[in-house]
DNA sequence: CATTGCAGCTAATTATCGTTAGCCGAGGAG
DNA sequence: CTCCTCGGCTAACGATAATTAGCTGCAATG
């Protein structure tokens, strides 16, 4: 591994555990195996280490979204899809999805804005394909907005709790939570297995 | 309003802003209108100032979920009534629930211990409402553990972008949550409107 | 073999923070 | 009127952090 995706890959695991503000330089070259000031000869600062992590991770989602959508144009097996890329991803790149919810805030200007922007494109794309859905006549649910929000926290709160050596397969939470979601916005079809 | 008492609030706002770790006690002190060190005068520590904030929280969140579960038997309403209780604590404490979400990690013990555990209560009464339901044949769910983190993780997420004024009213929020809790499970009976 | 630059180190700089010490004015109690 | 306590303030302390400066050894290049 390249030294500096090492020193990423140590200050992102160490960033979800305690948080960007709690960790510090010398914690990362702790576990890289070098003294803080090292670091610099890799890396321009603190903070541009949590930038690249973040916004490679927002454009990682963003891609995800972008390709799991453009398999097929049925609302129904669109979302399921959206949510099976979204519920994977969180599952997979717990750390990275965890960070990337929790240190906006800790991220300065200009990334700052340039995350939040991926996000809401993000999100976006989510509340149409719900909205979608309903235009269609396959989702019955009162709000596009709530239902998105909604779908979008599920994997959230997955990247929270979710472990790789946990009793639950990857692939059944992905199955189960995409279940879920289809269940929320009150899918009807073919599509559906259950209901 | 007790001179403590604003100092939690304000405190309380801005740990939900900017994070436990980067509130100064300056920040506190210059919202409140004092110095720093006068903070002193009124409360122990700014560690202590978080752990009573997050104690009270959880404290309040479990007596509203006893509360909700207390008024009827059927597992149906019960999970309904639990769920009304949960999003409608995050949304009207949305900065208590936030910062209870989010800065368990900032807390030292034994203060932290304890919250853990009255989380955990938290999410158990929570899970066991769900394979109740599964029990009596009710709710048609997989998992009874992930149905349940789903729906918690829903309250989390709420209380990550609710406002007060926002465009939706507190009581449409509660319904349309509580809907998709009930969805979420695959509930089945009278007590349920759509589907 | 000489050189050059990469990648580490220690020491120092600058800044900030939580907290403590100790001072002081106002205002109520006697 | 005097005294004492409450609640504010400034100054200072002790830690700790990010980052920079400047030194050094090693290894590849020629």
């Amino acid at each position: 591994m390249d030294r500096v995706e090492h020193i990423r890959s140590v200050a992102l695991e160490l960033f979800a555990g305690k948080g960007y503000e709690a960790t510090t330089m010398a914690d990362i070259g702790e576990a890289v195996g070098m003294r803080a000031p090292s670091l610099y000869k890799h890396v321009a600062s603190k903070q541009d280490l949590l930038a690249q992590i973040m916004e490679a991770t927002m454009r990682e989602l963003l891609a995800a979204n972008r390709a799991a959508v453009a398999t097929t144009t049925d609302p129904v097996e669109r979302l399921r899809r959206a949510t099976e890329a979204h519920v994977r991803y969180h599952a997979r790149h717990r750390l990275e999805a965890f960070v990337g919810n929790r240190e906006i805030r800790s991220l300065t200007e200009p990334h700052r804005g340039r995350v939040l922007e991926l996000r809401a494109e993000y999100e976006t794309r989510f509340r149409d394909l719900v909205q979608a859905g309903i235009a269609a006549g396959v989702f019955a649910v009162a709000s596009a907005r709530l239902a998105s929000y909604a779908i979008l926290d599920l994997g959230m709160g997955l990247a929270a709790w979710y472990r790789e050596d946990g009793e639950h397969a990857e692939d059944a939470v992905v199955w189960q939570y995409s279940e879920f979601a289809l269940r929320l916005v009150g899918a009807k079809g073919p599509a559906l297995e259950l209901n």
